[in-house]
DNA sequence: CTGAAAGCGCTAACAG
DNA sequence: CTGTTAGCGCTTTCAG
């Protein structure tokens, strides 16, 4: 198990083949310039011995590891393991692998996972719904290429790939207008990504609609139990609202929760909106009308503008921002009269 | 870009410090052997240049890359999030990193996924519901240290954990039964990892019960439309069951979805559980009863294997079973009378 | 077309 | 306690 089945060396092969280490390794790169037969030999050889290029070598001299290392803030949420898929996709095509690690949700934890990258000397960094402060950001990016998904930072050197959140909260307030909602509320995604250009997006379309004064905005969290704390607040004094714009799919699962607790139907007495469009939404059980994100779309977004900075093709930070869409489903519906 | 924000290298530190490299590799593994005041001085040194041991570079030398690759066959599936969760957790507190990657469900991809992890030579692999064959298995097994989560491989070579599933297909039988069911059906889970043991826990818990002539099988899968599908050919001729096992939660879900979708009130005329107990299960709306996995657990466990055999503390293979648990919920109840 | 030699950044014996 | 000397397995000039 130890030195006995060492694994072999280019060296090896060498021998193996009767050739140079050079040889080898030009064969193992498909260089042209080597002759047939001796290529053939080598290649038998190699097949022999079981020979595997030690990736960890070549790249100590090529500078070039090959792989992108991504952190995670969240791997339940299903958003996240779609753009995870997205960047994934992209890697492979380009000949990149990607490793992935999650910072538990931490600031601290997502930090060390971006350091393990850098001590690995990851051709670059993919930050998918990254926690971590801006100063960070920029400090690490001027270390590594950089780039964040789902979370727009205000850091010059790095890029990112977001989501028109303001038009994705205004599509829903449209939605709802439509219907004859007036009093319509939102409930936050707290210090969560996006959750900011959400309520600005919520603010400003009910105000386009002529219903600042009616618009309410609640506290909440990107989680169920921030949407049933949402609806407590709600609905607990004052002027009900009509429609519940939640900051996130989670949390709507929660202000549905939250009503049918209180025996409120929905969308009979009450609309209730999501955002994300995930899976849950789809659930013929929750069937939850949702603000749609290209997560898939993001990834693989992320993943291109990480390939441009690998390249060196482009100094300059981009910010590329998706079209998000309404999914309407069985959860809103037109206005109590 | 490029050579002008070159990484600071061990030498950078040293001559920057005035010492030696290997004085710099001391102080960077902590070794007591160095006197404070230089031991200040190096410190110091890393830090201005903001040097970061080169893991590539530190691991050709020690042959140890304290890297554990896992592949998932399924990212979306909230079963293997846990596992891979649980894994992460033990290799943490270990000091080592995973390295996580998705072969696309396919055995062709897969493969490909392993072989990265081999040229990138880390130091082990855990094989997340796996869907390549056991001769594959084997043979990669000689190569690295291999252990597979979920499903038991017949390879000697390699380490597995998995649930007692034959006994977790028993504790739903027997649940049912004592609800006064005895007209119960399982839909399979088809080729997927553990469906075996599932079908067959199944019929010898029926036979158990002595009602082997009333149990019906049908050929399903680990999805939505299995469960679907699977109702339609139980409830479209014959005697109707009126209870439903589904091989896992999604399964599940398909049959609540064709059962609503023919008028069937759950679990009033018929009782359905699902296997895995994953969040779906738990959702208010859905509220399945379910056979719960130790998932976490399990790729703890699974983690804790792969160090033994990376500590070559153990040389034979070994496969843990876990004990499965029944989670009640509203989906179950007494038999129609 | 092929081989020899010099290193990538680090660690691991050895000497002082 | 500290510095020197060899490599780890590979790629890359540079000569033949």
């Amino acid at each position: 198990m130890t030195d006995t089945t060492r694994k072999p060396t280019i060296n090896d092969v060498a021998e193996r083949a009767g050739v140079s280490k050079s040889l080898v390794s030009l064969v193992m790169r498909n260089a042209k310039s080597v002759s047939d037969h001796r290529r053939a030999a080598v290649l038998a050889a190699a097949e022999e011995l079981g020979y595997r290029p030690n990736a960890i070598a070549r790249s100590l001299v090529s500078q070039k590891t090959h792989v992108v290392g991504v952190t995670v803030s969240d791997f339940r949420n299903p958003f996240f393991t779609d753009v995870v898929e997205g960047i994934a996709t992209v890697a492979k095509a380009n000949g990149y692998q990607t490793l992935i690690n999650t910072g538990d949700r931490t600031p601290h934890g997502e930090t060390e996972a971006i350091d393990t990258f850098i001590q690995l000397r990851t051709d670059g960094i993919i930050l998918v719904g990254t926690v971590v402060d801006d100063e960070t950001i920029d400090r690490i990016g001027t270390v590594s290429p950089l780039v964040s998904a789902s979370y727009a930072s205000g850091s010059l050197k790095i890029d990112s790939v977001v989501t028109d959140d303001v038009k994705g909260a205004r599509l829903a307030v449209e939605h709802l207008v439509g219907l004859g909602h007036r009093d319509i509320a939102h409930i936050t995604g707290g210090k969560g990504a996006g959750a900011n250009r959400r309520v600005r997006g919520f603010r400003a379309a009910m105000k386009a609609e002529g219903l600042s004064e009616r618009a309410r905005v609640v506290e909440g969290e990107f989680t169920e139990s921030g949407g049933i704390s949402g609806v407590a607040e709600l609905f607990g004094s004052g002027t009900k609202p009509t429609a519940v714009f939640a900051a996130n799919d989670q949390a709507a699962i929660g202000v549905l929760r939250g009503l049918t607790a209180r025996g409120i139907v929905v969308p009979n007495d009450v609309s209730v909106i999501g955002y994300d469009d995930t899976n849950l939404a789809a659930f013929e059980h929750i069937n939850l009308t949702s603000v749609h994100q290209q997560r898939v779309l993001m990834g693989m977004t992320a993943m291109e503008l990480m390939l441009e900075r690998v390249a060196g093709s482009r100094q300059s930070a981009r910010c590329v921002t998706l079209e998000p869409r309404l999914t309407v489903r069985g959860s809103s519906g037109r206005a109590p009269s």
